[in-house]
DNA sequence: TCTGGGGTCCTAGGACCC
DNA sequence: TCTGGGGTCCTAGGACCC
């Protein structure tokens, strides 16, 4: 192991959802696309064609700002299934050059290549061969960064950027990130920039101007770490974890914004309804239990609150996870102001719990067996189709009236 | 510029325990 | 009875990423 220097791959796919989307529409190619809604929807993009970046379109950006920008584009709507089935191909693609892959996210992974020079041979040979096999099985572009650690891998990943590799030597850590802007570390953000800026700081090279104990008050740990990676230091912590441990779930959330704010209250508890549905759910798929269940609303002037509590005992029943966050909801939202967004989030997980009383468990299981079956039926029949709160009034009142047919894929807040 | 949805990780204070 | 020092859990908020 240790005779060998970690030689660590970030493959991050590009533009990896305009991609996949000119898969399904190839006379999209070459033209302005932006993903993630309506021109004059309420929300952002998820991602622009290089073509939509000239004018100014970045992810994130507002859809009605994009459309300002750049008039003539496209607006496609996301399509999550799509990006996913995508992922799981590119990941075998992967998994098929190493063992030790990490999803990072959906469109990108973290490879440990350590000591395959025999079978694949020297890191940019690699790299070459792995980026046209990743064409020719899914069609699509990647990028490929490669250093001694996941930060060194991930910035100059984006510097190679479209479609190319590029490979920083052992020793060579440092004078690489030395004269880049400090915004380009993943992990230092706006905040994070403007507070360097305040410093003198402006590239990763002025950290070594700091000292250390400045480092440690104002950005902690993590600001400790990234001054020793300034340095080709092997700075521990994010930096040079194993590749591939621990990647369990650590939080399943879903939430919605309205296309118009409501202070309805029988509207929103049916939202928190089918919330807690889909995260249930999400559970019973995984096979977890969640013992903190969190409530987060946001009115309709973006103040945002959270609110959560934890259960003595963990759960992946809806109607637990409802009742909860209904009690949550009605202690803390304040009466007939308008509401623009709710969320269920639910975390502190345990794997099957096997502590559930006896008596107990027969109830639960045979909850489970329903909601498996209900499960199933919305595969069939859509998400309309069943519902624990069938019953309640007003229920799915919201989701009837933007999407009568009940039909998945209309819009990406309908998923 | 009127600000999605799904995550991760960190900080900080208070409760509670030894 | 003028106040220690961990450690851990819980909650709230926020930065950041794709």
């Amino acid at each position: 192991m240790s005779e060998f220097i970690k030689t660590i791959f970030h493959v991050d796919m590009d533009a990896f959802f305009v991609s996949v989307e000119e898969l399904f529409d190839p006379s999209l190619k070459g033209k302005a696309v932006v993903v993630g809604g309506q021109r004059d929807e309420r929300g952002v993009v998820s991602a622009a064609s290089y073509e939509a970046r000239k004018f100014g379109v970045h992810s994130a950006m507002p859809l009605r700002t994009a459309a300002k920008h750049c008039p003539h584009a496209i607006f496609v709507d996301g399509h999550p299934e799509r990006y996913r089935q995508c992922s799981e191909k590119v990941y075998e693609v992967l998994n098929s050059f190493s063992p030790q892959v990490e999803m990072a996210s959906i469109d990108e992974a973290y490879l440990d290549m350590t000591g395959t020079e025999r079978l694949h041979g020297p890191p940019l040979r690699a790299a070459q061969r792995l980026h046209d096999k990743m064409k020719l099985a899914t069609q699509l572009n990647c990028s490929i960064g490669i250093g001694t650690s996941r930060l060194i891998a991930k910035v100059s990943s984006a510097r190679a950027k479209p479609n190319g590799v590029l490979w920083i030597m052992p020793g060579q850590e440092a004078k690489f990130l030395a004269p880049l802007d400090v915004r380009d570390i993943p992990g230092v953000g706006k905040v994070m920039e403007q507070d360097l800026h305040q410093l003198g700081v402006y590239r990763v090279g002025d950290l070594a101007a700091l000292q250390e104990n400045v480092l440690e008050d104002r950005f902690g740990k993590w600001g400790m770490a990234l001054a020793g990676k300034a340095r080709g230091e092997d700075a521990g912590g994010w930096f040079d974890s194993e590749v591939g441990a621990d990647t369990d779930p650590k939080s399943i959330s879903h939430e919605h914004t309205y296309n118009d704010d409501t202070a309805d209250s029988e509207q929103l508890e049916s939202t928190l309804m089918r919330l807690s549905e889909m995260v249930g759910r999400r559970l019973r798929e995984n096979g977890l239990h969640a013992r903190t269940i969190q409530l987060k609303l946001r009115y309709q002037d973006f103040t945002t609150i959270t609110r959560a509590h934890s259960l003595a005992e963990p759960t992946q029943l809806d109607i637990e996870i409802f009742e909860q966050v209904r009690t949550l909801f009605r202690n803390n939202w304040h009466k007939a102001a308008k509401v623009r967004l709710l969320g269920v989030h639910v975390s502190g997980f345990k794997g099957h719990s096997g502590q559930i009383e006896l008596l107990d468990s027969t109830l639960h299981e045979r909850w489970n067996k329903a909601l498996t079956t209900a499960d199933r039926l919305r595969d069939k029949f859509g998400e309309s189709s069943i519902s624990l709160a069938a019953g309640m009034k007003g229920g799915f009142r919201e989701r009837t009236h933007e999407n009568p047919a009940g039909l998945p894929g209309k819009g990406r807040s309908e998923k």
